[in-house]
RNA sequence: ACGGGUUUAGCUCAGUCGGUAGAGCACUGGUCUCCAAAACCAGGUGUCGGGAGUUCGAGCCUCUCAACCCGUG
């Protein structure tokens, strides 16, 4: 299929920044669809501590890959740009523009660069790496990455055990360094790309997270929390919101002291977004009163 | 009006004998190629209510002004 006259339209911004409304009204004005890029609206059966769209955005604009996975399901940045780059020739098979709404920076980045190709982690290894950094902590796993990778050794900030259990486990699976398949090389797309993030000043994007927070719980976050904590204890509930009242079940914290938690963990989380985005060049900041007629303006030129 | 108390970081407050201002919460900046709403790194952000005095040196002692609180009128 030539791409050359498609649009990718990204939306993405901190979270509670306004971003699904923004998508629904474009996604309605161009008749297209939407892909969701966030790594949590994925799962069914946490709609309310993701701030899913709801049953009445879903019927305004179709959107991807919301909901369809179970809580225990495994999903990374790669499959999401499969996936997406999958859908996206569907959509533009009848259409010229197709939609993506999100704020998980690194599906967003995979999707407009491109990642590079790497072996899913088996099972087997998965339970390895674990069963290392159980017997031997931290130490144990940098003592083999050190063997199998002294490059990503040298380099990798060692405190951050995600990242070296990470590497061991990609090195092993691979058979091959984890640095030696990671080129940093950026795919170029042969379609056009035109990434928009939803700015706002500190004070009302804080107001709107806050007010939500409250929302999320007037409309039955902690009920829902408790069924999902029932089937597990999944990746997929280490997210805002679970997490914290997680261990206000386990009597680490009150109510108040839990709501307050989910409240400032949400602010960290939409300014750690805003310093991904801050360094990326392709972002066009759109203003929220202005953002769909602005956005409308810089799509449908050229 | 009078008497007593309070005034230190964004908030609540600690600060010993006069010797380089602290805690909790909140907050700020950053890293990022695969579970990323994850994980990790870094930072005290201050006119100690204002002014004057004593002192080598004042958050701390003295005087004065101000604001707020409590009590009595």
């Amino acid at each position: 299929m030539d791409l050359s006259a498609k649009t990718l339209v990204v939306v993405t911004g901190p979270t509670a920044s306004g971003k699904t409304a923004l998508a629904v009204a474009l996604a309605e004005h161009y008749g297209t669809e939407i892909i969701s890029a966030d790594s949590r609206q994925l799962y069914r059966d946490i709609p309310i501590g993701t701030a899913a769209p709801t049953p009445e955005e879903r019927g305004r604009a179709f959107h991807h890959l919301v909901g369809i996975l179970g809580l225990d399901a495994y999903y990374s940045a790669a499959r999401f740009e499969e996936d997406a780059l999958a859908i996206l020739r569907t959509i533009w098979q009848s259409r010229d523009i197709a939609v993506v709404c999100g704020g998980s920076m690194m599906y967003v980045d995979a999707l407009c660069h491109g990642i590079d190709e790497m072996p899913t982690v088996s099972d087997s290894v998965r339970a390895y790496v674990l069963s290392l950094l159980d017997a031997h902590g931290l130490e144990g796993v940098l003592a083999q990455l050190q063997i199998v990778d002294p490059d990503y050794y040298a380099e990798v900030d060692r405190a951050n055990t995600r990242r070296v259990v990470h590497a061991l486990e990609v090195s092993l699976e691979a058979g091959v360094p984890f640095s030696s398949l990671r080129t940093g090389r950026s795919r170029s797309r042969d379609f056009r790309i035109l990434k928009f993030a939803i700015s706002r000043d500190r004070a009302d994007l804080f107001d709107r997270i806050n007010r939500r927070v409250d929302a999320m719980i007037a409309d039955g976050l902690e009920d829902e929390a408790v069924r999902a904590a029932s089937r597990g204890d999944f990746n997929s509930l280490n997210t805002v919101g679970y997490k914290e009242l997680a261990a206000m079940r386990r009597g680490e914290m009150d109510r108040p002291t839990a709501i307050a938690r989910i409240a400032k963990n949400t602010r960290v989380y939409a300014k750690k977004q805003l310093t991904w985005l801050k360094r990326d060049p392709d972002v066009i900041w759109l203003c929220p009163d202005t953002a769909f007629a602005d956005a409308v303006r810089m799509i449908d030129s050229k």
